[in-house]
DNA sequence: TAAATCATTCGGCACTTGCCGAATGATTAT
DNA sequence: ATAATCATTCGGCAAGTGCCGAATGATTTA
């Protein structure tokens, strides 16, 4: 189902239909300013939708300020359009895309600015991403929503969020049948041993970014 | 996803909004009057949204209609709810239901006015039935849709609409591993004595029945 | 054929929406 | 602390909506 639909179909029948638009609004990290600029209208009118002055939005209304999102989102690369295409539990799920063609792991680890924890080589093709909160998917993802984090292909970089010393994603790796071709923490409080160790035993290298999640996101979907 | 949240999307985000409102309306099987009348409302209102004489209508007008629709559809047994709900191609399938208990085939065949075909007694219980366009299913259905034919359990009745001589419904039996507890032919043009072999082979009783789809379809949903 | 039922058009109108911007408040960055 | 940015409230108003029913037309049923 077309993204758009859902969206509208959730603030068309909510109780408060302008609680819906701003959670919406909120989800795509979109300010009120920014929407009611890129629709070319007051952010008063933005407010009072929000605030629920107007209680039966027309529906032109809402198509617009839904359409206004979705542009938004795809002008910054469209990542929350993905995490709600994906089928997946989108607490945990923060961005995940395939590639049409291989791009080089070097290229990417430069790009983001990483740091290779491993003796292992960069020198290998990537086909895709997933970014994924590190303690929310230990805690809720079973064996199928691992499965579901190599999208197309294993030929991917799986980047983790919230990573305190490393150990928990690379076991949950370890685990799985399937492996990544690369490893990425973002921002982790530090890197224990034990992760390092892991890392080489899968022969999957291991490597730390300081840029946040979404500035990955962002470069990530640049490529492609 | 929630079948209100999925046809008020769809409204909203449509470019005739009303065009829209009418295509559901219709695939509920509602008239304009009925529709009115449960919202104790103008049956002018209906039109002139359907019209497209009100341009962006409110939410709570587009909440209020598809609530009424969907209201109505379950006050007769929710079929159309139900075909919306099932994740298969939505023209061929009329129906399909499963029970929480077991009812007996002799009950229903009685019920229906159905008339068995073969040598097969009807001492057995079902769980379920679907209800298929014989030839739209022939047309478009592959292994997998076959499959999702079986809801939850093979223990039920298949019913085929739009059969010439019955060949073709019990070949597509025959070739796939699961099988039903009973076949029933609704308004066929006749049957070939083919089928009825066919039948007997595969130990599948095969019924005909003069019924329409539409009250085979309530009376199958009032055995809940 | 006549009657019943369903669908449509359209004028009328009270009320609401879509939108504005000034005034005010809250938050963030320098 | 100041400036910049974002958010909110609310009065004002033209345009549109939600709803009505009379008049008319189309379709179905007896």
């Amino acid at each position: 189902m077309d993204i758009h639909e859902k969206i509208a179909g959730e603030i068309t029948i909510a109780d408060n239909p302008g609680e819906t638009i701003r959670k919406w609004r909120e989800e795509f990290q979109v300010s009120q300013l920014e929407l009611a600029r890129y629709l070319s209208i007051s952010p008063s009118v933005i407010s009072d939708y929000e605030s629920g002055r107007r209680k039966s939005p027309g529906v032109l209304s809402i198509k617009k300020i839904v359409t206004g999102l979705v542009e938004i989102d795809q002008k910054r690369g469209g990542q929350v359009i993905r995490r709600y295409s994906s089928g997946m539990p989108s607490d945990a799920l923060i961005d995940i895309s395939d590639y049409n063609h291989d791009i080089s792991l070097e290229r990417v680890i430069r790009m983001i600015n990483g740091t290779n924890y491993c003796n292992i080589g960069l020198n290998r093709y990537i086909r895709g991403y997933t970014i994924v909160d590190g303690i929310k998917a230990i805690l809720s993802f079973s064996y199928s929503e691992y499965s579901k984090l190599y999208g197309w292909s294993s030929q991917r970089i799986i980047f983790f969020t919230e990573v305190k010393m490393g150990r928990s994603p690379m076991i949950a790796i370890r685990v799985h049948p399937l492996k990544p071709a690369a490893v990425v923490y973002i921002q982790p409080d530090r890197i224990d041993e034990l992760a390092i160790k892991l890392a080489e035993i899968e022969n999957i290298p291991l490597i730390v970014t300081d840029l946040d999640a979404y500035s990955i996101s962002r470069i990530m979907a640049s490529l492609k």
